[in-house]
RNA sequence: GGCUCGGUAGCUCAGCUGGUUUAGAGCGCGGGAUUCAUAACCCCGAGGUCGGGAGUUCAAGUCUCCCCCGAGCCA
């Protein structure tokens, strides 16, 4: 069966932050670790490019909305090549099959009879694309996220019939595993309890866009176009696009992970939509929180945004993944330190795992002839090394299975200090000196060892180029396919030559 | 204004359905030990009114009420 990851389908309003690197960053992660799994990824993402926000946008840069949108659009590309990002699919909503699929999936919810015109009049964002409850006789109302004066509007609209959608909807969000975390649940379920309204899913004022089709001078609302953005996507280029090949592309088990702000689209109007045109529900949403700077909101108008690529370039992505996926719970709003970064980073996997790969290799190679030494067949699976590793690869399961990164990332670097801890332990540097000990230390070693290796195998889907150079240390190639399989204890071999070490991670500088 | 979620060591947070005697972890900080190692690893310490107040209970960070602060959703 098949997995689809999704990231948002970001609005190219402008280039990428550093909000949509993280979102992304961790659909990677997920997508690696199900791909590891033997499962059947198809991971998505995309950009959004629609709206009176674009066509404004254009505007003030002098330009027409197709060129600016391919402009972004080639930045967000740009930027998820040099992170490494192992997207399937990049779907752009101006692209032309996914302007059929829309009119294919508004067919379909017409045919289901739930579409009527109808008249909207309201305080408008542009920014949000929204209307904004402000009676009509508010004086320059302002929207609260975007600092703007609002537009009275007063056009006709195509609605779409969400109040049909009560109950199911509820339904959908009684299923405990469907809107995570649990913690942004009870906000969704509040306003779904407080009765949902039609929404309206075109606009008259607006070119660039999507024409309904049998409605001239309308053009489908950006939200009602971007979703279907995520069939569109499964579908290749080569393929002729239409709804009813989408359980062939991968539509099922559908994971989508995006910012807490647009979780209502995803977790209420999505699902309508999708029930409305018999299109197979979402099976989980995951709604993350924002990242401020040094406790600040980043802003334009602050000045302290961090740009992503700058981040790339300073300190690398091994070390910018691990700091997003480890320290920060995924759910939470989290805070980007400049200090706390570096130390972590240093700490973590310069001096615990980096440090204990160099000091184990160095003393095997030493002790042992520059190879793997053997290990005692009788008593290694019971080892205390052994067990500690078969639990933390338990766990580890677990929490990646729920997209909990930071406990992930927590449990291989607790397995690293129990690594740690044993060697200082046992300190086999004493014990060599009597060799009476041969053999004990060999199997300590290979033990330690064998840590290593499993710790690299843990951690490829959350850093996978620090993971291939600990296992190349260890004179290991991960060949994807058996990853899961390579997860037991004693899968290192004795007698495998080790080359001569060196950092596989270096600290950063201050 | 209504609702939701938070407020625990300098920082980031764990503490499930109330009860292992001195409330935990990581980072930072201070000290010790050690040499296999990337001045790394390992060990020890911090004495924090568990936001404030009242209550329930034999017993509350953990339950109830009120208040203060922060974030969010709705109006």
């Amino acid at each position: 069966m098949a997995t689809t990851i999704t990231t948002p389908l970001y609005y190219v309003n402008d280039k990428p932050h550093l909000g949509s690197t993280y979102t992304t960053i961790a659909c990677d992660a997920f997508a690696r670790f199900n791909r590891l799994e033997g499962k059947n990824v198809v991971f998505v993402t995309g950009v959004d490019e629609h709206g009176q926000k674009i066509e404004r946008t254009a505007d003030l840069l002098n330009i027409s909305p197709q060129l600016h949108c391919d402009q972004v659009s080639s930045e967000y590309k740009r930027n998820w090549q040099l992170w490494g990002i192992t997207n399937d699919r990049f779907i752009r909503t101006s692209s032309k099959r996914h302007h059929k699929l829309v009119e294919q999936f508004f067919q379909r919810v017409q045919d289901s009879g739930d579409i009527y015109l109808g008249r909207q009049q309201g305080w408008y964002c542009v920014g949000c694309e929204e209307y904004k409850d402000y009676p009509r006789e508010t004086e320059e109302p302002q929207c609260s996220i975007h600092k703007k004066v609002l537009e009275w509007r007063d056009e006709e609209n195509l609605f779409f019939k969400l109040s049909r959608y009560q109950k199911q909807i509820e339904n959908l969000l009684n299923d405990k595993d469907f809107l995570l975390p649990k913690s942004r649940k009870n906000e969704i379920t509040n306003f779904v309890k407080n009765g949902l309204n039609d929404f309206s899913i075109s606009r008259t004022n607006l070119n660039w866009g999507i024409e309904v089709p049998g409605y001239k001078g309308h053009t489908f609302y950006v939200w009602f176009d971007a979703l279907v953005g995520y069939l569109s996507a499964l579908l290749q280029e080569e393929d002729e696009p239409h709804l009813d090949r989408l359980k062939n592309c991968g539509w099922s088990n559908v994971v989508h992970v995006i910012g807490k702000d647009i979780l209502r689209f995803h977790a209420v109007y999505w699902p309508a939509m999708c029930l409305s045109a018999g299109i197979e529900l979402p099976k989980r949403v995951f709604g993350h929180g924002f990242l401020t700077r040094e406790g600040q909101k980043m802003g334009k108008s602050i000045g302290n945004v961090l740009d992503p690529e700058q981040l790339l370039t300073e300190f690398g992505e091994d070390a910018v993944r691990w700091y997003l996926l480890k320290d920060i719970q995924f759910g939470n709003d989290g805070d980007f330190q400049r200090q706390r970064f570096i130390d972590l980073i240093n700490n973590d996997l310069a001096n615990t795992i980096g440090n204990l790969l160099n000091r184990t290799s160095t003393m095997s190679r030493k002790w042992f002839n520059e190879k793997v030494p053997n290990r005692n067949e009788t008593d290694f699976t019971e080892h205390h090394l052994a067990k500690e590793s078969r639990k933390t690869i338990y766990n580890y399961n677990k929490y990646m299975e729920r997209l909990e990164f930071h406990k992930a990332s927590e449990s291989i670097i607790d397995l690293a200090i129990a690594a740690n801890c044993y060697l200082n332990e046992t300190a086999p540097w004493k014990l060599i000196k009597d060799n009476n000990n041969i053999e004990i230390v060999a199997n300590d070693i290979y033990m330690v060892l064998e840590t290593c290796r499993i710790i690299g195998l843990l951690i490829n889907p959350i850093i996978p180029s620090l993971s291939s150079r600990i296992l190349l240390q260890l004179g290991i190639q991960l060949e994807s396919s058996s990853w899961k399989s390579s997860l037991l204890v004693g899968g290192l071999e004795s007698g495998r030559n080790l080359p001569i070490p060196t950092p596989v991670m270096s600290k950063l500088e201050q």
